[in-house]
Order: C-alpha cells, then structure tokens, then sequence
DNA sequence: TGTACATCAGTGAACGCGCGTTCACTGATGTAC
DNA sequence: TGTACATCAGTGAACGCGCGTTCACTGATGTAC
C-alpha cells in the first residue's frame, strides 16, 4: 500500500484515538485541533480524513477509548491498592489526589467529556457512547460499593460518582487557590460520613 | 452623545452582560459568539468594543454578574422556601431538579463555568472572579449548614457543592437517558444521609 | 523468487467559513455660547 | 431658550486569522503474474 505498512497503519490509528482521547480529556473538544492531534500521533494533518471522516467521529472513538482504557485501568488501580482500606477508601484516595487533579489528560472521562456533553444533541452517537461509559463507570463503582441490596448500591454509587466529579471539577476550575485542595478533602469526609 | 441617550447606552451595557451571563453559563464560552450576544441583548456586533476591551474581558463581568445577580437570587429563593423543610432541604430540592437541569442558561455558575475555568490559567482576571464566586456561594451554602463548629460547616459545605454540581452536570451530560433523573435523587439521598 | 503495477497512508498546500476585532460612517445627544 | 457644534453609541462592511476539510501528489507497500 503506502509508504507504510499495514500494522504501521493501525498503530497509527491507535496513537491518533490515544492522542485524542488525552487532549480532549484535558482540554475539551472545542479547543483541540485536529492538526494538535495529529501532532500528537506523530504526523501531520493532512492523513487524518484516512483514519476518522470527521473531528466528531474522531471524539466518538476518543471517548469510547478513555472509558474502556483510562477508566478501567483506574479501576484496576484500585483493585491492587485495596488490602489495608476498603475498596472505596482507595477509590476517593487515587480519585481525589492533587495527582489527578492536576493530569486531566490521564484522568476521569466523566469529568473530562462532561462540559462536551452538556452541549451534545441527546441522539448523536458521541453521547450515546459517553452515556455507556458512565454506566460502565457506575457498574464498577457499584461493585466496589458495600451493601446488600443492589438498588441502593447502585443508588449510592451515583451519589459517590456524583460528590468525587464535582469535586475534581471544581478543585481544578479554582486550582491556584488553596480551597482547591479543601474541597478533595472535603468531598472524601462527605462520602465516609454517608457510608 | 449618540443615536443613543446616556441612560440608554447603560442600560444596553447592562442587557449585553446579562445576554452574556446567560448564554456563557448555558454554552460555554467559547460556543458563544460577541455577535450572538449582542444580538441577544438587541444590539448588532460592531458596538460591543464601546463596551468592552475583548471578549474575555465581557466574560469576566458576566461571570460577576452570574454570582451577584443569579447565584444570589437562588439564595433568596431557598430563604423563601424555607418552612417545613430545612434550609438544605429547600436548597437540595431547589437545585437537583429538572428545572435547573434544563435551564442551564439561568442555573449555577459554579457548574456554568466549571468547564472554562479548568483552562484558564490561575491568574487572570476572569478566573479570580469565578473563585471569588465560588467562595461567595461557599459562605451562603456554609450559613444554610447546621452544626456548631464554624470550619467544620465549611468543610461540610464544600462537599455539599462538590455533591450537587457533580450531579447537575452530571445529569445535564446524560440528558435523555433515564439515569439522568436518577443522578439528581441520588445526591440528594446521599446528602441528606450524611447530615 | 522476481518484476511490473496498482493501491492507498501520509504530506502539505489550498479552500471556505466563521469569528474576534477594526474602522469609516451615521446621526441623535449633550454641551457651550 | 435657541442654535451651532462636538461627541460618541451604534451600524455594517471589512480584515486577519485559525480551523475543519479537501485535494493533488508521493512513494513504499502489497499484489498479481
């Protein structure tokens, strides 16, 4: 084919997904290029329209790869970090460090597509995919929540999810003043008090 | 002066901070256009710079103007509300409601700017705003709170925020599908069971 | 296995469009006498 | 109070720039014989 092999091809589709998956997070959809991203990858713009048909296209597949690698990789991270503190004490420990405040590209997909989404026509594929990772997120949350019965598990899970994104959200949004880091603290005795 | 009377001329000044206000919380900043907001504030874009330095600088008075005039305003409605129910009570259902979640243009300005304010860096002007709101809803949210230990209302407040804009964005970015809803009944419950 | 050719991933220039900002102009307002 | 003039809020065209997308081109790869 062309002056790259196939497998070149497709790691270079996963390098652009990953790219993308990193700066949207971070930054949002509307202030990423597609020739930031391509960048990124390591190319230049012009090869992108081989790989995606569009910007939007491009977000769909990011958002879908943040969830299923960003988002359970965290969860991973906190399965090997439960011994000592419960399941959920390593959760809002990683979740709610100055560490992941401060990486928003490596971080949170909930938080990081949110302001995208608010924005998204409810039938478009991007939301719907954002949608299923929330779900996703909140099956995993669930699972590490303690309870008998599975509705309020499943209730607390979304309170939890709830307290921990806002929390991130505006610790970073008034990073630079120090109520940045009362409220990760704040959003962790919160949640302790309600178990 | 001009075409205009004086009085007039501040009246406009005030309409163009107010459309701002409005459609920045609502679509975010950069997704609202100077001449999208002086068309709302019935004016066409050439007369915006009489008014304003740039955009940034609109936004920085609307961000204001969204603490002092809307945040405000939803306090004076919680005092109102409150009787039967308790002032957190009035405030919980107040906000985590579908109303607010659909009328994003007239909600919260935490949450409205959230999104912006993540990439604004710590010293602008605009983003000294935005946290000096943030502190203002902090100390009204902090006055609602019972318990006897000031430092630890304000830490209880501080989660309470991080609690119901996690879940209104939340809600808001999974419009359309049934767990939204559920997010807003969920942080209330988690909430309430804290107390 | 070797060779000729077709394919298509990637390049970089270019196109269109929209947006923030500027500017010459208008004409009612405010002011000075 | 009336009049001449300067001011400046608002208008709408235009400028620059950046970005999403397109396109002609390149040349190594894959394929057919």
């Amino acid at each position: 084919m062309p002056k790259v092999t196939r497998a070149v091809a497709d790691e270079n589709h996963i390098k652009i997904k990953a790219s993308a998956a990193r700066l949207f997070t971070e930054k949002g959809m509307a202030e990423v290029t597609v020739a930031e991203v391509m960048q990124a990858a390591g190319m230049t713009h012009g090869g992108f329209y081989r790989h995606y048909e569009s910007k939007v296209d491009l977000a769909t597949a990011a958002c879908r790869y943040s969830f299923t690698h960003t988002a359970a990789g965290f969860f991973n991270m906190v399965s090997a970090r439960t011994g000592d503190e419960s399941a959920l004490e390593s959760l809002l420990h990683l979740f709610l460090s100055q560490h992941h405040r401060d990486t928003p590209g490596s971080g949170c997909p909930v938080a990081g597509y949110a302001a995208d989404m608010m924005r998204e026509e409810k039938s478009s594929r991007l939301k719907q995919e954002y949608i299923n990772g929330v779900k996703y997120v909140l099956s995993e949350i669930t699972s590490l929540t303690p309870g008998a019965v599975l509705a309020e598990r499943q209730e607390k899970a979304m309170g939890v999810l709830s307290t921990i994104v806002g929390a991130l959200c505006i610790s970073r949004a008034v990073k630079g003043d120090a109520v940045s880091e009362q409220f990760l603290d704040a959003a962790k005795k919160l949640i302790k008090s309600s178990v």
